[in-house]
DNA sequence: CTAATTTTGGTAATTAATTACTTAATTTAT
DNA sequence: ATAAATTAAGTAATTAATTACCAAAATTAG
């Protein structure tokens, strides 16, 4: 099935880990979020250490530990979780990125470019505040 | 680099090749496509064997032989292509495809669902008749 | 008819992403 | 103090996509 807008895992548990935060009072911890999003306890832990280490999350080891935001929902944007997991959205032109290519224009138009930026704006238009009760 | 739109190696190899061909008098073969898109000429042939079952390619083995347009250019679009390497464009709700999700509406909103469109109305607008001259 | 060229189709190797596991460090409760 | 719970960090296993290779079939040219 061609499937054409590419949120990876990482970024996807990222985001719905950071709204499950936002909605929990106190901490949760990884078990409880792998359980509510049906992923890997494994994987969830390894994206949630990058966004503690980004300053976004804060964690506490022991029983009754997990993790809490490290700041008010209304200062961190979709777009900061996505881009501490996966780097800077790239903006360029080629959506290929090849050393060369063999024509003068892109066949896909300015319809990558727009597509990115408009997914780019959508997650800097949305903060965690959003998601309180979502 | 966070890279949102996903255009595989396979559909990317599939749609300039089939610019090439279009733009070729006669027939092109893989080697040349191979040098012209700095694509792995192994990967090519995989995919156009595929766009010859489809019926958009005809093929010829021996000297001289290559790849030609099965059917007026005009009659082939982008989407056509894209969809024969990666099947069908899946314009359904989420984006993710978890068996379950912990929110009540999609964190994304209706953007990915936007993209998609947009994407797939893009390379249903264009047929290889446009890129005669490219 | 023979040699060279090219696609076809099957399979193997490589790479990147994801998932799993393990040990160490930290914290809490008893 | 000790045991239990939890994150941290490193590494291994698995999976999917891509790339590479090879033998077979087809075609052309000489």
């Amino acid at each position: 099935m061609g499937k054409v807008v590419n949120i990876t895992e990482a970024a996807s548990i990222g985001l719905h880990s950071m709204v499950l935060i936002t909605q929990t009072k106190g901490q949760i911890n990884v078990n409880e979020i792998a359980e509510r999003t049906t992923s890997s306890k494994y994987h969830i832990a390894k994206i949630l250490q990058k966004l503690v280490r980004d300053n976004y999350l804060t964690s506490q080891r022991g029983p009754a530990g997990g993790f809490a935001l490290a700041k008010p929902p209304e200062t961190i944007s979709l777009l900061n979780i996505y881009e501490s997991i996966e780097g800077e959205i790239n903006l360029s032109e080629c959506p290929i990125n090849k050393p060369t290519c063999p024509f003068k224009k892109c066949i896909f138009g300015k319809m990558t470019v727009k597509m990115t930026r408009d997914f780019r704006d959508y997650l800097n238009s949305k903060y965690l505040s959003d998601f309180l009760d979502f």
